[in-house]
DNA sequence: ATGGTTGAAACTCAA
């Protein structure tokens, strides 16, 4: 049976609840990974989601921050939620469907503005996150799995707008990426978004702060997609839904997509 | 070098 699943960061859930009614009405993946829900998973709306086809939750929430949730018309068992860096965030959580496969759904920290963790403990928390998420796939690798969320990290040169204006800047610098890198490494995840679609920028986030987003194009792929080996090749279709950029009151990350012929 | 915008919650922090 082929699933389509989606990952967004809504930045909070209960403000755009009817944005993700939209993306579910007219998108209609399987499964919606959400990150940056800003709720306690109490308050999540369920009724719409529900009523929409989407009767099956796994959460992870807390009040005003971070949040990650896995909304399903499918049946999800609770796979557990982990806190690294003992953050006491609700930044990952994860669920396994009837056939096995295994869904983690990530919100990594964004790091603050000083990419120095001398300086700016929020980088060195950020560090520290992806080093505990490459520990925890080398203690137990990871199989028939797919990895989703807001990394918080453009690893590659054509994931942002200007790669050398971006060096120092956090979310590209290279010590995030080599972070990121072995993390993934560590799981041997495929990037299954780039699998599809190889080349060119694929930009899942633009800044509030830009007068014109969409003129601007200062874009950042900081969402992703991964799946290990065994199931990668079973990884199709993948997109980035640059429209929901533009809608009404949008959040500042759009969807990005795959579909899994498993 | 700086400021630009947004959300939650509370008179400020995080992104």
């Amino acid at each position: 049976m082929p699933f389509t699943l989606a990952t967004w960061n809504i930045n909070s859930v209960r403000l755009r609840e009817t944005l993700v009614h939209k993306l579910l009405t007219e998108e209609a993946p399987d499964i919606l990974c959400l990150q940056e829900c800003k709720s306690p998973v109490e308050k999540i709306p369920l009724e719409g989601f529900a009523a929409l086809g989407y009767p099956h939750m796994i959460a992870r929430g807390q009040k005003g921050y971070n949040g990650v949730a896995i909304l399903s018309k499918l049946p999800l068992e609770d796979a557990g939620g982990l806190d690294h860096v003992e953050l006491g965030h609700a930044r990952h959580v994860a669920a396994r469907l009837e056939n096995g496969v295994v869904i983690h759904n990530y919100y990594v920290p964004a790091g603050g503005d000083e990419p120095d963790r001398e300086k700016n403990v929020k980088f060195g928390q950020k560090l520290d996150y992806l080093t505990q998420m490459r520990d925890a796939f080398r203690a137990e690798r990871p199989e028939k799995a797919i990895l989703v969320g807001d990394l918080n990290i453009a690893p590659r040169e054509d994931d942002v707008w200007d790669h050398k204006k971006m060096l120092k800047i956090v979310s590209h610098t290279p010590t995030e990426v080599e972070h990121l890198t072995a993390a993934q490494e560590a799981g041997a995840w495929v990037d299954v978004t780039r699998k599809d679609i190889p080349e060119g920028p694929l930009y899942s986030w633009w800044s509030y702060r830009a007068k014109d987003w969409e003129a601007a194009d200062r874009g950042r792929r900081l969402d992703h997609v991964w799946a290990t080996p065994d199931i990668a090749g079973a990884a199709h279709s993948s997109r980035v839904l640059k429209a929901a950029r533009g809608w009404e009151k949008p959040s500042d990350h759009v969807p990005v997509f795959a579909t899994f012929d498993l």
